[in-house]
DNA sequence: GTCCAGGTGGTCA
DNA sequence: TGACCACATGGA
């Protein structure tokens, strides 16, 4: 039995980001699937929250090492070594235009999740709308994850792993909602297959880690960044999308978003904190046109 | 019925 | 490069 706290989090807030697409509301808290694990989590106070491990554990025998080991899974997954309450701060000193954004970000962390599940995701979460995005990854584990060991059954699945992935057909994925997206993920997951050492893709630059994914069918720019983000825990990255686009031309007079300003505002403007200032700036827009 | 969804691929200049 | 348009679907 694993309980821990972490601090400095609003689950609301982080499940409706835009991050996430596996956890499950139920009763007041969020059932979260990582890797072959099940946690709930609970918020207990305005900025922590309670997890406990709900899936089967270990032997008695290695009891204490293994939780040490989940823990500080756990501890990954919410990227708690990351002092986001200083971050949130130094953000809206340096850029006083995004204060609203900041004010409503806080308790958001960004999340490292899986990289093969992000990239899943966010070749699906290409103009469509989350609710579907949820619904065809609920299948996709449903279909070809395995029941997590020590829940009920037929409750939670983990996320396919890439051989478990290139099973699925171009007419499974359309039956999972992909839409016109169901070809792109079946030929990436081919090309994957096919290529030796994407098991340490996590070891690239990360310019050359976008460049990488970018070559794969259904991941353009934007969603190349975000696959970096939230699955290789990138922060010099900068997802531009259609919001993004119309906050850098309202606080920035950027009209233009191209490759060369990319560069400039991870490499020069926002640097380190670039993930977490697109994040912020995507709230700061939302908030400032509320209404309108 | 119409419009939209935290874009991308294909085509053409 | 950059500008266009088509693209499956579920929900509002």
């Amino acid at each position: 039995m694993l309980e821990t706290i972490i601090e400095d989090i609003n689950l609301d807030k982080t499940y409706d980001s835009g991050q996430v697409f596996s956890w499950v509301p139920k009763n007041g808290a969020y059932f979260i699937p990582i890797k072959n694990r099940l946690y709930r989590a609970e918020q207990i106070e305005p900025s922590s929250a309670k997890c406990t491990l709900v899936s089967k554990t270990f032997s008695k025998k290695d009891e204490k090492e293994g939780l040490d080991k989940i823990k500080s899974e756990l501890f990954f997954y919410f990227d708690v070594q990351k002092n986001y309450p200083n971050l949130y701060d130094y953000i809206e000193k340096k850029h006083p235009e995004l204060k609203n954004g900041v004010e409503y970000g806080r308790g958001i962390r960004l999340l490292r999740q899986d990289s093969l599940e992000m990239l899943i995701t966010f070749i699906l979460s290409a103009n469509n709308n989350i609710s579907r995005i949820r619904g065809s990854l609920a299948k996709i584990r449903q279909n070809f994850g395995t029941s997590i060991p020590g829940t009920e059954k037929g409750s939670f699945y983990t996320f396919p792993d890439l051989k478990a992935l290139s099973n699925i057909s171009v007419e499974d994925f359309q039956n999972f909602g992909a839409g016109y997206r169901a070809p792109y993920l079946n030929e990436t997951i081919g090309v994957l297959m096919g290529i030796k050492d994407y098991n340490v893709w996590d070891l690239l630059s990360t310019d050359e880690l976008i460049k990488q994914l970018s070559n794969l069918k259904g991941i353009g720019p934007k969603v190349a960044h975000c696959i970096a983000l939230f699955g290789y825990g990138r922060w010099d990255v900068f997802p531009i999308d259609t919001w993004i686009k119309k906050a850098l031309f309202k606080y920035y007079g950027i009209e233009k978003p191209n490759k060369k300003v990319l560069d400039y505002l991870i490499n020069e403007k926002f640097k380190e904190n670039s993930a977490l200032v697109q994040q912020i700036m995507f709230y700061q827009l939302k908030t400032d046109t509320k209404g309108e």
